[in-house]
DNA sequence: CATTACCTGCAA
DNA sequence: TTGCAGGTAATG
């Protein structure tokens, strides 16, 4: 579920209230496989007495930097929330790791699905092999030309390596859509097959996409909420995402918007905006 | 490249 | 009851 808006949202918020702050402790860990390296007792030990110097967004892992490098790296997969209560609270259903601080503010990691992840990381360098070796450039630092340098090594549908998290770190499967939508590119699209106009419009659309929904708090369909407990407001100015059957819309388009699969996933395109076969070929077969 | 597994909740 | 969901890792 959340992407990188949702992720950079919920970071911001962590970071408005955890700064400084000190663990007092950590609990609830009731499913053992969220945390592939460590235990409850590790991550207690570890954790608490520490302070939080830093929390980061790396793609959609949120990085909490404790005092003696130390790192919580969490991702939250599908269902993931990371939301902050007071610690008079009680801890709601699905809350698969509390941590405590010493301001009377707890951070509740809720996943119904149980698809997320904690890890802890000693050291810098055991962050860094961890993160660069799943993920690639963040989609809002690069270049026009680095996005040309990357794309030349890659091949194989435009989705796919939208998709991947090696290529870009961040994009999933809604902003996918929403990139190759504003880009006017069909994700069945090869990676070979773009032009230098395509590529641009590519990059611009990714930039534009991305931050556009950042401002928004991100995309609420059903379960993403900030750290805060708010949803975002970007689901109200999705373009196709999720719309079958409404109007693309471009105001000179207005045609059917309709849901395929690729690469396994629900893929929504506008099939005149985005023509599977680049627009010289459109041009040709039409007459 | 595609398929399956990991989990639960929700809507059709 | 079935199918589907914003993600990723593991396996043909």
């Amino acid at each position: 579920m959340p992407e990188l808006p949702e992720v950079e949202t919920t970071a911001r918020g962590l970071r408005e209230r955890l700064l400084g702050r000190t663990i007092v402790s950590v609990g609830s860990l009731d499913w053992p496989r969220m945390a592939p390296n460590a235990t409850l007792d590790t991550l207690a030990t570890t954790a608490v007495g520490r302070t939080i110097e830093s929390i980061a967004r790396r793609g959609k892992y949120v990085i909490v930097g404790l005092s003696g490098e130390a790192y919580l790296v969490l991702h939250r997969k599908m269902s993931g929330n990371l939301v902050l209560r007071t610690t008079d609270l009680p801890v709601a259903a699905h809350t698969h790791l509390t941590v405590a601080f010493d301001d009377g503010w707890r951070l509740d990691f809720v996943d119904p699905r149980k698809f997320g992840r904690i890890y802890l990381f000693l050291g810098r360098d055991a962050l860094d092999i961890f993160l660069d070796e799943r993920l690639g450039p963040e989609p809002l630092e690069i270049e026009r030309t680095e996005l040309d340098r990357l794309l030349e090594r890659r091949r194989g549908r435009l989705k796919s390596l939208l998709l991947d998290q090696t290529f870009l770190a961040g994009i999933g499967n809604l902003y996918a859509d929403e990139i190759l939508w504003e880009a006017r590119l069909h994700p069945q699209r090869s990676v070979e097959s773009l032009s230098a106009r395509e590529r641009g419009r590519l990059h611009e659309a990714i930039q534009h996409v991305l931050s556009t929904a950042i401002e928004r708090r991100g995309t609420s369909l059903s379960d993403y909420v900030d750290a805060e407990g708010e949803p975002g407001t970007n689901q109200n100015y999705l373009q196709v995402y999720g719309r079958a059957g409404l109007p693309c819309p471009r105001e000179e388009c207005g045609n059917t918007i309709v849901r395929t699969v690729v690469a396994q996933r629900g893929t929504w395109v506008c099939p005149t905006c985005q023509p599977i076969a680049g627009r010289r070929r459109l041009v040709r077969t039409t007459r």
